[in-house]
DNA sequence: CCCGTGACGGTTGAA
DNA sequence: TATTCAACCGTCACG
């Protein structure tokens, strides 16, 4: 874990290993495609190995996001207690009763829907381990542990999924956005169904500003997570990640770049929306920002989150690195080969920019 | 040459 | 508290 400092692909351009590209870059992605831009012209630019350009059109294309899917946790489990309740009664009620009947009564109840309905494996394993050995007390371990409101409810993955309830910082964030601005779907949607709404995206815009404005002091509680991040110089790399899509944006306001989509012009109008990436770069980067090249510029300098609304104004006088400029003082893996692709590179950014 | 795809090594976070 | 596990990531190489 420690200094997993960016790798440098083939094409020359830093990502660190197991993680999203930061949003900035991601959104420049869609930017160019919109552009007109092939995507191999698009990955020798920005680069992003065209595989990863392809996936990320690809997604946007489908789900109208550019953001990452979720990483890491659960799914959010079917077997939630309200689930447990009814297995249980259906099994008091008919002691002979089979796991692949209460899973039809659980459906015929609506209690699940075909999506969140538990296997009839997992409903035997419930059989066994819950409610097995259960005695009498109703409600042990559900009924008080964890009813959480929505538990109550019919299940809803989304919400379930957003709703940690354990990292406080996100899960209140989450919570109170979601109840109120969050359309329920947006960052949502995202989740474990996976499906991001393009509607959302703009939607996703908002919540995200919101809860990137709101989220001052929960936000230092994520820091000690960004640390890593953000200690490791993996500059341009934000530690903003999308873990229930919006959550995490939002949660680092702090890291601020100025600067403004270096050379976009129209298209950012429509992009940003569902860019929303508060994927601050890095801070430090001094002279050169681990992504070279546009996209570096692109990179050091946005400060979407917080002020989102504000982003094409945020017109930070060019700060750092310009279209121009890919320095190349990244170790590139194939210098000589590369370096024609460089040339070609310019030329492909000059003709397009 | 372009691009879709899957293997791979990696990270993350809920349980 | 540490571990497990399944989700996602981007790169690379292949076709």
């Amino acid at each position: 874990m420690d200094q997993t400092y960016g790798e440098v692909n083939q094409l020359g351009g830093v990502f660190v290993n197991g993680r999203p590209l930061p949003n900035a870059i991601r959104l420049r992605i869609v930017e160019l495609a919109q552009l007109g831009i092939r995507p191999c012209d698009i990955s020798r630019q920005l680069r992003v190995s065209h595989g990863c350009v392809s996936k990320i059109l690809a997604r946007y294309n489908e789900t109208g996001s550019i953001l990452p899917g979720a990483i890491g946790g659960s799914k959010p489990r079917v077997t939630t207690p309200t689930v447990v309740k009814y297995i249980r009664e259906y099994k008091q009620g008919d002691p002979g009763i089979f796991a692949w009947e209460i899973r039809d009564r659980l459906l015929a109840d609506a209690v699940c829907d075909k999506y969140n309905v538990p296997s009839v494996s997992s409903i035997s394993r419930i059989l066994r381990n819950k409610i097995g050995n259960l005695s009498s007390t109703s409600g042990h371990y559900e009924a008080h542990k964890q009813l959480t409101p929505q538990a109550a409810l019919p299940y809803n993955p989304l919400y379930q999924y957003s709703y940690p309830g354990h990292m406080s910082p996100a899960a209140t964030k989450v919570g109170s956005s979601a109840g109120v601005p969050v359309p329920g779907h947006v960052g949502i949607h995202r989740t474990w169904p996976s499906a991001h709404s393009v509607t959302n995206i703009l939607g996703l815009r908002s919540i995200v500003e919101q809860t990137a404005v709101h989220g001052g002091t929960e936000t230092s509680v994520y820091q000690t997570k960004m640390e890593d991040w953000n200690n490791v110089n993996r500059a341009a790399f934000s530690s903003t990640q999308s873990v229930n899509g919006i959550e995490k944006q939002a949660i680092d306001p702090d890291l601020k770049y100025p600067q403004p989509p270096s050379g976009l012009p129209a298209v950012s109008s429509f992009v940003p929306a569902c860019a929303v990436g508060p994927y601050p770069s890095s801070n430090q980067v001094p002279g050169y920002g681990v992504y070279s090249g546009p996209g570096a510029g692109y990179m050091s300098g946005h400060h979407w989150q917080s002020q989102s609304s504000g982003l094409s104004q945020s017109a930070g006088p060019g700060i750092t690195v310009h279209g121009g400029d890919i320095h190349a003082p990244m170790p590139f893996k194939h210098l000589s080969a590369r370096e024609e692709t460089h040339q070609s590179i310019h030329t492909v950014r000059r003709g397009s920019l």
